[in-house]
DNA sequence: TTATTTACCTATTGACATAGTAGGTTAGTA
DNA sequence: TACTAACCTACTATGTCAATAGGTAAATAA
């Protein structure tokens, strides 16, 4: 399930695309009001954007967000990650997680392998400016 | 992501067409060594595949579990639904639940239905038979 | 009939994640 | 100097996950 750290984080970046023209920043308080989520969370949420490199965050009157690439450069998949962790379908599969003893015989193991990699091919498929109106 | 609950229903029911040739209960202490997973957890994962109908249960002395079906006619998806709830990628995609008043507007829906879609075909297209060995 | 085996039942626990809220400080602009 | 907006730390309620604990009921083999 993605919960809404993630969906959230995608419409405030698709949010910035349709309404960031010029390189303009964009207020916080803008977007909260449009997309009708608490500003107050989405402050969490952007705060990961912007330490990942994502967005750029101006303080002070005119200031707000931007995105920091082209929409096109952007894929749904590492906005996924960033904010959810890994879009892993089971635990033994996370890279970097201890290797389950059982791997070798497990007979369930290619199974999650390819559903994995099917949901990896479609969200990185996917790009931000297929989403933008 | 896929808990434990899914992950070991199905590892049971793989473990049963396997093991429970010509009709016979196979104690659940035997599925848990087997598995390597603990008897008492089982006990509760079992007990929902009983209630649905997918597996039988017998008491006593020469008890155990054994399938209702052949291998080829339980799909992987219906194992998974029936122990972790709905396979729907986001919460507005749960048949039944509220509908999302932004649904119109949402940039974002037909992407979750896309996946939702893959996601359904892909384990509703597995049947437990592929996955025995 | 008795002992054994096995399913079946209820309750509880610790750890963690989710989805926020609350209240303040710093930075930059008009 | 007033205002705006980002930025920061802490807190909380609720729920789920992954089990554990300790029993009762049913069926069979000796």
């Amino acid at each position: 399930m993605i919960s809404t750290r993630g969906r959230y984080a995608i419409r405030v970046m698709i949010d910035l695309a349709e309404n960031g023209s010029e390189g303009a920043y964009i207020p916080l308080k803008d977007i909260a009001e449009r997309q009708g989520i608490s500003k107050k969370y989405l402050e969490i949420i952007v705060k990961d954007l912007v330490s990942a490199g994502f967005l750029v965050g101006a303080s002070g009157k005119g200031g707000g967000y931007k995105l920091c690439r082209k929409p096109e450069e952007y894929t749904v998949g590492e906005i996924i990650e960033l904010m959810e962790g890994p879009l892993a379908a089971v635990a033994c599969l996370i890279d970097g997680a201890a290797p389950c003893p059982r791997a070798s015989e497990c007979e369930t193991l290619p199974l999650w392998e390819e559903y994995d990699r099917l949901t990896h091919d479609f969200f990185y498929g996917k790009r931000l400016s297929d989403l933008v109106r």
